[in-house]
DNA sequence: CCGTATCCATTCCGATACTG
DNA sequence: CAGTATCGGAATGGATACGG
């Protein structure tokens, strides 16, 4: 059977995931975060097979997350460079690192600090909140479907599933 | 050959997607913030094959982001239920979910929106902030390696694309 | 240096049938 | 209802060899 596209689901989580769902692609995005263009410093910094390399990057270019630029040096190959589509990633990217941060870290510490560039300060968590900035409690945030179905609990203590 | 592990990698981001970066897994810690706890609900809800979620939920309670609890109802089966590490992955599914709204949207718009809960209102954007609260410009965060390495612009240097 | 092209192993997923 | 068992197909990823 082939594996379901999430490709025309409605969800938007399903739809970005779509993008970069695969292992390797959120953190080729990182890379590229970190400044990384080049083929080899992909593959180097992460250690991957370069046909799998080769496909994700493809992927990443199809997408529009990344696109190819000529080299900035005169090398007669491109470089790849991610978009301000790839570059709003970066919550998700913050998100994610943050999270491992608190609760898989590595005994070593984490390989990656994620700061503010002027003061090198680590950034406060990424988290949901109000317009004003206030921090939200995740009691707080709810979710409904488009539909009409009213917001729903999701601290988890009630149950109103149709 | 074996698949990489994630797990020994020193990257925070690795290592969260050692324990979420299966297709299905984000998709049901998103149900399950959405209320669903039960088996059927999260079978329904996502369409996915029986055998595959039972994978998919002994991973996620394998890895304590979700814990098997007495069903409520007095119903003989357990029930899934979303623990402090799992309801903190919040801030990943909601830039998920933006990210997928702002540039990947479905042209019925999207299905789930979330909120805040007494106001109904839409949630802002999940993105870096200072410790004020005040919202960051992505070219004001950097990225650096733990040793010592001069944060990273992360805009790139080039002109930016669209 | 930047890929392609094979080939192969593993993982992921879906359909179906079956159990309590 | 909540799984388990089995099967096959597809996607992912690694190793190697090769070519521009």
């Amino acid at each position: 059977m082939k594996t379901k596209s999430f490709s025309n689901m409605q969800c938007s989580i399903a739809r970005t995931l779509e993008h970069v769902g695969s292992w390797w692609s959120l953190l080729i995005i990182r890379d590229a975060m970190m400044g990384a263009r080049r083929f080899k410093h992909f593959q180097k910094s992460l250690g991957i097979a370069k046909n799998t390399l080769t496909s994700r990057l493809n992927e990443l270019v199809e997408g529009r997350i990344m696109v190819r630029v000529p080299a900035a040096d005169g090398s007669k190959y491109e470089e790849y460079q991610l978009t301000e589509r790839g570059r709003e990633l970066a919550p998700v990217i913050i998100a994610l690192s943050q999270w491992g941060d608190k609760w898989v870290a590595h005994e070593d510490g984490p390989s990656t600090i994620i700061t503010d560039k002027d003061s090198g300060e680590r950034l406060p968590r990424v988290w949901p909140r109000r317009e004003s900035g206030e921090r939200m409690a995740l009691s707080e945030v709810g979710m409904r479907r488009n539909t009409k179905a009213p917001p729903i609990d999701w601290t988890g203590k009630e149950e109103k599933i149709k």
